[in-house]
RNA sequence: GCCGAUGUAGCUCAGGGGUAGAGCGCAUCCUUGGUAAGGAUGAGGUCAUGAGUUCAAUUCCCAUCAUCGGCUCCA
């Protein structure tokens, strides 16, 4: 007998070899219908964590905690996408025999398989035919079965297959450890867990189709990757459908042309973004809110030119890791010139610390620029203002002594953190961006540098407070990075605010200060930057907020509304007064009736509406619309407090 | 850069081997209005670009360019 604790603390005692289903049909059949997994832990494992998801028919053999998932349970969803990756295996193994597959996971909203069809043609007008045979298959109630087998009889089953790519994944397994799993028709190379049968698989939408290197080696093949997302039930389906398509409207892409804020022409070139009057002005709002706060926290501001000369860019290292990939260099009449325009601001930063010596006593110094900057980025990379070729950095760069490192990298998370939280951003992810141990050839600057580097962030982000999470090989070719992530509106995470130390250009450019004891010292640099750029920054928050700006920022903040022509001069007085105050109001007196400009002030997103007629001129008052909604009439003094109180509201951290 | 898809009016999109349509927007006029679409009239397109097939191509084929979804990359 073996003991099985529940998440409520409850203990029931049960036969050794019980399984998940078991344990589910003893406390009703009703839970046991529902439950797809579950997750168990061994009475004696004192790791933390939650355990091993188990099939739901595999045996438990030890006292153990268990938790029953049902669909709700994101390990749950994990498991059933996952085994619905196999059921599109099954499904195109019998459309199209011959395939070889791949790897098929599931992911965050979804699962995956990667295929090669071997020649044969497969489009996206394929997919319908597939998701059929899918249902078709799943209605069979297709169990899912675990078999242990050896590395040798896996090899031989893969090789007779002729599936080159199982045969390359099983080869780097260790004997004694490889299970199979079989649907139906159809076996896989696949430790589990798996949903019990097929039949819980009730709607299945194949979503899109793409390219993926095989390893994600681009010297490798490509395969065909097919994504989809399925259900327990068909309402989930419709449910996510709309979800989706809710999403999908507030593209910054899209609100970007309805709000009048960033356009592109191919004839300026690709993903050389041009920001609009309205987009301009936004861009202002944040790089005054922005310097507002580095001017309160030390930062001194410069300014340096779009190109550098390209010896710039050899010392710093950069020439060598990027130059073949980057806007080549311009020539000038001068034999043998050649300047580079800026891809980053770090370089020319440095050689403004190098313009005068400098003391201990000036440390830290940070230098502060918007800096633009080009990239030439693959052309499939780009991405609305995502991922663009010129963009503008809230740069900014840190020369410090060794001992001011910790501080001054907490008091830039704590700018960042001020940032993200004025904006409600309340969602990233904090990702420490570490070197990848496997592939030291990739970095630059010695291991007790790096070692030193990485401590030092790992260090400062505990000492905040932040719950991160590291990732190796993300981070910069000279140092790692403390990278804050956010989510656009389908899901996709882009990085904002990043935070580097480095112990390298400094090196590079033999920089140094004189400290107190009369030698010579090398201080360490902090980049950072807590939008990013202004481009990705904006087109995030433009998801986040669907367009519906916070007042500080909307880039016309009150549109005055005269209710007919006869008002025009009132409606200026009112409009010169909100200017005066250095409020960004406009009137909209256009010869259209007043529901009809109400409506379309609306799709542009501004905030306020002030609508005056003939009471108002009587009253001297104005009556005012924020966000569809009457707050009814205000004197004029009335409303410039109410502006600048819910201003100071929204700007209160 | 790679795989796949798309490209028709300023915008959103329909159509289709015989040189094209809707709604919105825009212009003019009527209307002078009270919280999300008042009415009439009109102007706008070498159907992305270039070659090819054809009596005839915006439509079919190919290439190029751009955009979209991924992959790889992201200083």
């Amino acid at each position: 007998m073996i003991n099985i604790t529940f998440p409520d603390g409850s203990v029931r005692t049960y036969n050794e070899g019980v399984t998940g289903y078991e344990i589910a049909m003893s406390i009703s059949p009703r839970l046991a219908a529902d439950v797809l997994a579950v997750s168990v832990k061994a009475a004696d494992d004192t790791t933390v964590g939650k355990g091993t998801t188990y099939d739901l028919m595999r045996p438990i053999n030890m006292d153990a905690s268990v938790n029953l998932l049902k669909w709700e349970d994101d390990d749950a969803k994990r498991v059933f996408w996952h085994s619905s990756s196999h059921l599109l295996a099954e499904a195109l193994e019998s459309l199209y025999p011959g395939v070889k597959f791949g790897i098929g996971p599931a992911i965050e909203n979804g699962f995956y398989y990667d295929v090669d069809f071997g020649g044969q043609p497969f489009s996206e007008s394929d997919l319908p035919k597939v998701e059929k045979k899918m249902i078709e298959l799943a209605r069979t109630k297709e169990a899912f079965q675990r078999i242990d087998v050896s590395k040798d009889e896996a090899l031989k089953y893969f090789t007779e297959k002729g599936d080159q790519y199982k045969c390359e994944l099983i080869s780097e397994l260790q004997d004694g450890t490889i299970t199979y799993y079989q649907n139906g028709q159809f076996t896989d190379l696949c430790r589990g867990p798996h949903i019990p049968n097929t039949e819980v698989i009730k709607a299945v939408k194949l979503t899109a189709i793409a390219g993926a290197y095989w390893r994600g080696d681009e010297k490798r093949n490509q395969l065909t990757r097919i994504y989809g997302i399925s259900f327990p039930k068909k309402s989930l389906l419709d449910e996510y459908i709309v979800v989706m398509e809710e999403a999908k409207k507030r593209d910054h892409r899209k609100l970007g042309k309805e709000m009048e804020l960033f356009t592109f022409s191919s004839r300026v070139g690709m993903g050389l973004p041009l920001w609009l009057p309205r987009g301009a002005q936004l861009r202002n709002t944040l790089e005054t809110f922005l310097r507002k706060k580095q001017a309160e926290a030390g930062y001194l501001p410069v300014v340096t030119p779009h190109i550098g000369s390209k010896d710039l860019y050899v010392t710093s290292g950069h020439y060598a890791k990027y130059g073949k990939d980057s806007f080549q260099p311009i020539h000038t009449p001068q034999e043998g010139e050649e300047y580079l325009l800026k891809p980053m601001n770090c370089p020319h930063h440095c050689e403004i610390f190098r313009s005068s010596p400098r003391s201990y006593k000036d440390l830290p110094l940070r230098f502060a620029e918007f800096g633009t900057v080009y990239r030439y980025e693959q052309s499939g990379e780009l991405h609305g203002l995502t991922r663009v070729r010129s963009f503008t950095q809230d740069d900014a760069h840190l020369f410090c002594r060794p001992d001011q490192v910790q501080e001054e990298f907490e008091k830039v998370i704590d700018i960042i953190l001020y940032v993200f939280k004025t904006l409600n951003f309340d969602n990233y992810l904090a990702q420490v961006s570490l070197r990848d141990p496997n592939n030291p050839s990739k970095y630059i600057g010695s291991d007790e540098n790096w070692a030193k580097a990485e401590q030092g962030i790992i260090d400062a982000a505990a000492n905040k407070g932040l719950k991160t999470v590291v990732e190796y090989g993300e981070a910069a070719f000279y140092g790692p990075k403390l990278d804050f992530m956010v989510k656009d509106a389908i899901g996709r995470k882009w990085q904002l605010g990043t935070i580097q130390v480095d112990y390298n250009l400094p090196e590079r450019f033999q920089l140094e200060y004189t400290d107190s004891d009369g030698s010579k010292k090398r201080p360490v640099m902090i980049h950072r930057a807590p939008f990013g750029s202004l481009e990705r920054f904006t087109a995030v928050l433009l998801e986040h907020t669907g367009g519906h700006l916070p007042l500080w920022l909307a880039p016309d903040q009150v549109k005055v509304l005269p209710v007919s022509e006869k008002y025009a001069d009132y409606a200026k007085k009112v409009c010169d007064l909100l200017n005066n105050s250095e409020i960004r109001a406009s009137i909209d007196g256009r010869n259209e009736t007043l529901g009809k400009r109400i409506r379309e002030i609306s799709q542009l997103r501004v905030p306020l509406l002030v609508i005056v007629g003939e009471k108002e001129v009587e009253e001297q008052t104005v009556s005012v619309r924020r966000e569809g909604v009457d707050q009814g009439s205000m004197s004029l003094q009335g409303f410039l407090d109410y502006f600048k109180a819910q201003v100071a509201e929204e700007l209160s951290v």
